[in-house]
DNA sequence: TCTGGGGTCCTGGTCCAA
DNA sequence: TCTGTTGGACCAGGACCC
């Protein structure tokens, strides 16, 4: 028997995550149609398990629509730290095979086994390995896709979804993804796919086929080339660890458009302690501060500065905020969504004591409300501007004062 | 129909200094 | 001194991923 030896890159995804989560920890649920989203206002379905599915439900679409199409589906509220948790347990499986994983979210990594085989026999016998300890100690189900370069197995751990395996060996690799349609490709996404598809560009293999100038004409010259190349199945991208952070952010959108630009900065300020938190947990600070907005129209606009000295201090980051928001001079605006993204990382706080001025006092204050918050939970400390009772029921939840 | 929230990467424009 | 070029940093927006 072939032990495709070649076919080191292991993608490994489970199947409906969060959902499947759901039922694993309400088993009156298996088997029924169970949708992961806020019921109600404007959530957008997370995941949802098969039986969902079958109904044409689909992450990313509105909860309202997905009820529409299975009135019987069970709504499950989203437990992000439950799914980090079962993430841990799935994590430590794929470390205990080999060190080299590359975790992409919460529910998928890359895997290069290559320095497992001696222990753990080829490809094929790990990914089944796998797949059993993860149904025996988690107690969900996964796919895996092995080949020789990422692209092709996380292509093929799509293929053989839900619970599955596929293993494409180098020498099948165009024949398996040639006939696929280009949405299949990294990179290839609703935009870039209509525009070659008004082109009679339809599957990976007419990518393949198109002159790289032609494509570079209609994408872009990186895109363009970068298309071709995983066409031909060409991708050198190797497992890589521990990639840094290059960005943290947070953002809200708001149960009804909002135009009372006080509660908008009231979310601002709510934005950027939540951002600056994670940034001192992180041991990290910020040189690039943006502001995001998008109308009720769906239009964004983004703004940002760049500090002279980086920043982990909430004060300093919601001070950025709000003068890049006053700058935009919205009057009449309903907004719909607001965030603060800190970009520009670099490892270590703020240095204390170097500068001295307000943002020393700001930087002692908010570690020892970190201290609280760890200690006392989420509602021990927050800012006196956080607690005006907005007119229809604050942060996140809607309020609008028209 | 009506579009979340967390990210990364790329592109094109502007500004500035060499 | 003036003009043109080049390259880097920054900024804004968009596409894409899960």
């Amino acid at each position: 028997m072939t032990d495709y030896r070649e076919c080191r890159i292991l993608h490994v995804d489970m199947d409906a995550f969060y959902a499947s989560v759901a039922v694993l920890d309400a088993p009156h649920l298996r088997g029924l149609p169970v949708i992961v989203g806020h019921a109600g206002g404007r959530g957008v379905v997370l995941s949802a398990t098969y039986e969902a599915r079958a109904f044409g439900v689909r992450s990313a679409m509105p909860v309202s629509a997905a009820m529409r199409m299975a009135p019987q589906a069970v709504v499950v509220e989203p437990r992000h730290e439950r799914y980090a948790e079962v993430s841990a347990q799935v994590m430590a499986v794929f470390r205990d095979v080999t060190p080299m994983v590359e975790p992409l979210s919460l529910d998928e990594a890359f895997l290069d086994v290559q320095g497992a085989y001696r222990l753990f026999g080829g490809p094929r016998e790990i990914a089944r390995s796998i797949r059993a300890r993860i149904a025996d100690e988690v107690g969900i189900t996964c796919s895996v896709g092995a080949s020789v370069s990422k692209l092709v197995a996380k292509i093929a751990s799509a293929l053989c979804k839900p619970d599955g395996l596929l293993v494409v060996p180098g020498s099948g690799v165009l024949d398996v993804i040639h006939p696929l349609p280009i949405e299949r490709l990294w990179g290839v996404g609703a935009t870039t796919a209509g525009t070659l598809r008004r082109l009679g560009i339809t599957t990976i293999g007419d990518i393949a086929h198109t002159q790289v100038p032609t494509l570079q004409q209609i994408l872009g010259d990186a895109h363009g080339a970068a298309l071709h190349e995983l066409a031909w199945g060409r991708d050198t991208r190797d497992v890589v660890v521990d990639g840094p952070e290059k960005s943290i952010g947070a953002e809200v959108t708001f149960e009804h458009d909002l135009s009372d630009m006080e509660a908008v900065r009231a979310e601002l300020l709510r934005l950027s302690g939540s951002v600056a938190r994670r940034l001192r947990a992180a041991g990290l600070s910020a040189r690039t501060i943006t502001v995001k907005v998008r109308f009720e129209d769906f239009t964004t606009v983004t703004r940002s500065r760049t500090l002279s000295d980086p920043t982990d201090v909430g004060h300093r980051v919601y001070e950025v905020t709000a003068s890049l928001f006053e700058a935009l001079r919205l009057q009449r605006a309903r907004i719909r969504l607001v965030g603060v993204r800190a970009t520009g990382l670099t490892a270590g706080a703020r240095p204390e004591g170097l500068f001295e001025d307000a943002d020393d006092t700001w930087s002692a204050v908010e570690r020892v409300a970190d201290e609280a918050l760890s200690r006392f939970g989420d509602t021990a400390v927050t800012s006196a501007r956080l607690l005006r009772p907005w007119p229809d029921g604050g942060s996140g939840s809607g309020a609008d004062a028209r």
